[in-house]
DNA sequence: AGTTTAACCAACCAATTTGGTCAAGATTAC
DNA sequence: GTAATCTTGACCAAATTGGTTGGTTAAACT
C-alpha cells in the first residue's frame, strides 16, 4: 500500500465531504478552502475518486460532489486504493506473477511485505469515513497493547 | 511510517546478513552481489544502520558487517526506522508539536494516521530478522481473518 | 437566450524525493 | 607498503508530488 500524502489528501477531502455536505452537493471550492488544498489538485483527486465509484458529481450551479455511499460504508482503504495506485514490491515480479517465488534464495522478504500489506489493508478497511468524522478511530480494535508510552514518533506526529 | 523501497532494501540486506554471516563479518560486496543491490547504495544504507546501532562494522581485509544484536532481537521496525526517517503527516504540525490539535476543525484525520502508524509499527515490531530468515512470517499474529481470498492486490504482489 | 456556476479534462511545470553513481579518503590485515 | 574494506561527500537521472494554465462541457438562474 502506498500511504503517500496524496492518499491522505483524498481522505481529508472525503471526511470533509461527509462532515459538511449533509445531503446537498459540496463544491470542491469549499473543500479546497476549508482543507487548504489547491482546487486543481482536488479536481485530480476527485476524478479518480469518481472513477473509483466513491463519489457522485452534480454539475452546474449548486453542484458539487456527494458520497456515492453512506459514510458508514465508505472505507478508508478504498479511498487510498482509488487515488494511490498500488505499489510494486522491490524486485519481486518484474513481469510475471509469482515470478520471485521461483528464485527461492533471493526475495526472502516477499512474505513479509505481503503480510504487512494485509495488515495495513485490514486496519484501513476496518475504519470508515463516519468513524473519522465522529472521532471514533482510536480503539476500533484493542490492538494498542504494550508500547503505548514512549518510543519513536510515528506516521502522524 | 515510510515503507519505501529504501526500507525494503535495508531489510533484505540485514536478512541476508543474518542468513550468511554466521559469526564472521560479511562484506557489503557479497550482499550486493547476492541481493542485486548496488554496492554504493548499500554503503549509504549501512551507514544509517550503523548509526542506528543495528550493525557493527569491522574494517580492513576480512572485514564487513555484523548484526549488533542477535537476529531474534533485531526487529524489522527498527531497521525501517533507521534508514527511512519518519514521515511528516499532511499539514499537521508544520513546526510545533501538537500544532494541529489546536485547530480542531481541520486535520480530523490526524488520529487516523497516528493509529495507522501504531498498527504498522506494532506489526513490524512483532517480526524479527530471524523470523524472516526462517520464513516464520505468516501467522505471527492470527489477524489474517476474513478477506484472505480475492480483493485488490497489495504491497508485495 | 445568455450568463453564471461548477464539474471535467489535458497539458505543462517547479520542487522534492528516490535510487543510484563516482571519486576520494581512512583504517586495518597481511 | 599495499591491498582490502569501510566511510564520506559530492553529484546525478528519473520519478513523484503538488500545483498551474487554459480550456470544455453541463446545468441553473435570471
Amino acid at each position: 500500500m502506498k500511504l503517500s500524502t496524496k492518499g491522505r489528501y483524498a481522505v481529508m477531502a472525503l471526511v470533509d465531504l461527509a462532515d459538511h455536505g449533509d445531503d446537498k452537493p459540496t463544491s470542491l471550492a469549499d473543500i479546497a478552502e476549508r482543507q487548504e488544498i489547491s482546487l486543481s489538485y482536488l479536481e485530480q483527486l476527485f476524478a479518480k475518486l469518481r472513477r473509483g465509484g466513491l463519489v457522485k458529481s452534480v454539475r452546474g450551479p449548486g453542484g458539487g460532489y456527494l458520497l456515492a455511499h453512506k459514510a458508514e460504508e465508505t472505507r478508508i482503504a478504498d479511498i487510498i486504493l482509488a487515488v494511490d495506485e498500488p505499489i510494486r514490491a522491490t524486485r519481486c515480479t518484474p513481469g510475471q506473477p509469482f515470478g520471485c517465488r521461483i528464485n527461492k534464495s533471493r526475495c526472502v522478504t516477499h512474505d513479509l511485505w505481503e503480510e504487512l500489506g494485509n495488515q495495513i489493508y485490514l486496519y484501513l478497511s476496518s475504519v470508515t469515513v463516519a468513524d473519522v468524522v465522529n472521532r471514533r478511530v482510536l480503539g476500533t480494535s484493542g490492538v494498542i497493547q504494550g508500547r503505548s508510552g514512549g518510543g519513536p514518533a510515528f506516521a502522524a506526529e
